[in-house]
DNA sequence: GCCAACGTTGGC
DNA sequence: GCCAACGTTGGC
């Protein structure tokens, strides 16, 4: 089982949305280095979700993996903020996942907070100008992580 | 609102 | 294939 760490800003969709509709999908990523994680997860991965561009950014709950990676029909649809005009049905390189909700955290394990934890040197959420959306996370990140989000 | 960092685009 | 210009991300 991988572990893995996605960016969401919670004004489109958060960790209270995905609680509510117990399942979604996690679409509109159009990155290739984040397309190429998301084409690894497999059912029954694990995922921290991260708040992000608000504030405080931060890390706001877990959920669950229920789907490996399928085209994403979004960017197919011009009346999607996901639209991708370059990519059409014989050439569309963006790929989906379906997701559950697993918990909440009781409270939101701050970016700030994430800064201060050992043994998080190799997390490219910390590092300088790091803008990737989906990123994979070692068992020990994820103990550290998740030690942290509940203490 | 600012701006640093990064990815993408397009001229050559 | 290089690289400058541009657009986007995302913390501050």
């Amino acid at each position: 089982m991988a572990y893995w760490l996605m960016k969401s800003e919670p004004d489109a969709f958060s960790i209270d949305d995905l609680r509510s509709a117990g399942q979604a999908t996690w679409d509109g990523v159009r990155n290739y280095q984040a397309r190429n994680f998301m084409r690894e997860m497999q059912p029954g991965d694990n995922f921290l979700f991260y708040h992000s561009s608000c504030q405080p950014p931060g890390l706001a709950g877990i959920g669950e993996i229920i789907s490996s990676a399928y085209p994403d029909a979004t960017a197919l649809n011009s009346q999607s903020p996901y639209h991708d005009p370059k990519t059409s049905a014989e050439r569309l390189p963006w790929v989906a996942v379906d997701v559950s909700f697993q918990k909440k955290f009781p409270t939101l394990l701050a970016l700030t907070a994430i800064r201060l934890l050992d043994g998080l040197e190799e997390l490219p959420l910390l590092h300088k100008g790091n803008r990737l959306s989906v990123m994979t996370l070692t068992t020990e990140q994820w103990a550290i992580l998740t030690k942290a989000a509940q203490a």
